[in-house]
RNA sequence: CGGGACGUAGCGCAGCUUGGUAGCGCGCAUCGUUCGGGACGAUGAGGUCGCCGGUUCAAAUCCGGCCGUCCCGACCA
């Protein structure tokens, strides 16, 4: 490619609304475009990395045996609902009508989709299979944001494997989590599988692979001695053994003029430490208004709650909501002697007794509730959200949180598609069966403004060789008949050997020509001038290093060409 | 869904308070000088001031509605 004919259209200014770094040096490096909310067109720069991205995925599942084929992403709104997901996505799903007034959705993920397909798999001898595209999904998001990482309309990779156990479906698993850990490894990203919480998608289990970074927007929690990893949507939690005192044979109300907070209390003469006492919660779950109770110096996380009580929408209750329900508002709420609604309680609070609560009354509290003996608890379940230094479940040491990109993650399925769609097999004893699923996802566009978020400095970006758009550039600093012809030897030579190579040879001063190269982040730049010509000589530089060597012009082409096959991967 | 801000040339912005027919920087075009780390001069092209309505002799500016975009929050009662 030529500089001078391609379509680069660089920008100088930053967008004003601070955001991610990688949309900033996106925009700025004329890699994408904002056409509306979460939507971006990716220029030919962007398109090309992506397309590197897409080559190294196909390569890594096609060696698991995985199959590429192309789905639809107009879905016929009955398959969803035929699974319960039409309601379970809710306003997350974009929904049309065609002419005949027929329901449309567009696709979100495939799960349903690719079954229809699996329902021609007969025999336990085709198995096992893994089908996976690389397409657009669309997902209405309530907030897109920071540029590619949170879109509305993406590209990615989707795989599922049917097989006829759950020992073939976890074979499939692992075979998923080695070729993604290939993957991120070959794009340049240090992802760390996590154990996640499965959400929407349903199923056993789950595991995210995450990239450590401050635009991220998940949080993980991870202890630095033994390794463990979680999303702290579904990090447990270790249970501190309380030494409580029994305290009175009934609960002591008490006034609490003012107290509306669990700070409020700690503070308030005859009140109770923060971990004494029991925090109430109103949420509406489903349209259901339950109460939850955590300790008082523990945080409810809200994903947890969800998976706890397979709720699908879910709730704070407002404020009117709450006052009707219990007769008083947020502050001075407690579950001592509510019956008809269902309470679900952290397992911190199991056994507690001579705890401080709510006594469903404004400025009014109880003293000495025994949680087992005064509370009709309905379930427990583990709820709170863990904090950075408390022990790790494994080993005990204080684990550190850190915020993550969400890169990629794969799912145990089981039976939930199969079943309601009703894609079965026969097995050796000619007995029908559902199959067992899993399903692998990949944002492809997402995993780019990873990239670049992990790949840059004052200057721009600076692509890793797997992913980079260009390997090499060539910079004609003079655009004189001696200085062209030999740049255009380099670059002639380095195109013919397969290098992915662009010459600068744009009518521009030297000081653009290196600051666009940099700013694009093109790994390697020779720089071709008529000083260093005269010697014989030209420079090859080193985006992420920073190092300029200079080499004889006979030994150029050569010398790049091993640099950047040394780091394709 | 709640709160806040913004919408003026390809991009980044000023002008609006106090209404009088639109400007700055970058970029773009032409010419000249320069040119191994974001050059300079001269000339020039480019705008339905988000949309609709209202007030007014007159609206980018005031009022109302709508649309769009961004940010914060979505919990800790």
């Amino acid at each position: 490619m030529r500089w001078s004919k391609a379509f680069i259209p660089t920008l100088r200014d930053d967008p004003t609304d601070a955001e991610a770094v990688s949309h900033k040096l996106l925009i700025r490096a004329a890699f994408i475009r904002q056409l509306m909310a979460g939507v971006y067109t990716l220029l030919p720069l962007a398109y090309r990395s992506r397309r590197k991205i897409q080559q190294i995925i196909e390569e890594e599942i096609d060696a698991i045996g995985g199959q590429e084929f192309l789905f639809p992403s107009l879905h016929p709104a009955e398959i969803w609902r035929k699974t319960g997901r039409l309601d379970i996505m809710g306003d997350e799903m974009f929904r049309l009508f065609d002419r005949k007034s027929g329901e449309i959705v567009l696709g979100m993920t495939h799960e349903e989709i690719f079954t229809t397909i699996a329902t021609e798999i007969t025999s336990y001898k085709q198995l096992p299979q893994i089908w996976y595209q690389i397409h657009t999904k669309f997902r209405d998001e309530p907030r897109p944001k920071s540029g590619l990482l949170r879109v509305r309309e993406f590209t990615m990779k989707d795989s599922y494997s049917f097989d006829i156990d759950q020992d073939g479906l976890d074979k499939a698993f692992d075979a998923h989590y080695a070729a993604y850990r290939r993957i991120f490894a070959r794009i340049g990203l240090d992802a760390v599988p996590v154990e996640a919480s499965s959400g929407a998608m349903g199923g056993s289990g789950s595991v995210e692979f995450m990239v450590r970074s401050a635009a991220g927007e998940d949080l993980v929690a991870h202890c630095p001695n033994c390794d463990y990893a979680a999303n702290v949507e579904r990090a447990d939690t270790q249970i501190a053994a309380a030494s409580d005192d029994a305290g009175p044979d009934a609960p002591e109300q008490f006034a609490t003029p003012g107290v509306r907070t669990i700070e409020d209390l700690v503070n308030f003469e005859g009140g109770a430490a923060a971990d004494r006492q029991i925090k109430t919660l109103v949420f509406v779950l489903d349209g259901e208004p339950t109460l939850i109770l955590m300790r008082g110096d523990h945080s409810l996380q809200e994903q947890k709650l969800q998976d706890h009580t397979g709720a699908i929408e879910i709730r704070a209750a407002h404020s009117e909501e709450i006052l009707d329900l219990l007769g008083a508002d947020a502050g001075s709420l407690g579950a001592v002697g509510v019956q008809d609604v269902p309470i679900v309680a952290d397992q911190a609070l199991r056994g507690r007794t001579n705890m401080t609560t709510g006594a469903n009354e404004n400025d009014s509290h109880l003293r000495g509730v025994s949680v087992d003996r005064d509370i009709d608890v309905s379930t427990w379940g583990s709820l709170r959200e863990v904090q950075a230094g408390e022990p790790c479940i494994e080993c005990g040491e204080p684990i550190d949180i850190f915020r993550a990109i969400e890169c990629g993650h794969i799912f145990k399925l089981g039976t939930k598609y199969s079943e309601p769609l009703g894609a079965m097999v026969l097995d050796e004893n000619g007995k029908s069966r559902a199959l067992y699923m899993g399903s692998y996802g990949i944002g492809l566009e997402r995993n780019l403004a990873a990239v670049v978020e992990t790949h840059h400095d004052d200057k721009g970006i600076a692509w890793p060789v797997p992913v980079a758009p260009y390997e090499a550039v060539v910079t004609v600093l003079k655009l004189d008949d001696d200085t062209l012809a030999a740049a255009d030897s380099v670059y002639d030579g380095l195109k013919s050997a397969g290098i992915d190579v662009i010459i600068d040879d744009r009518k521009e001063r030297p000081g653009v020509k290196f600051n666009d190269a940099e700013l694009i982040g093109i790994p390697y730049r020779i720089t071709v001038g008529p000083r260093g010509l005269a010697e014989g000589v030209v420079e090859v530089n080193d985006r992420a290093l920073g190092d300029t060597d200079t080499l004889p012009l006979s030994d150029v082409v050569a010398i790049v060409i091993a640099k950047v096959e040394s780091k394709r991967t």
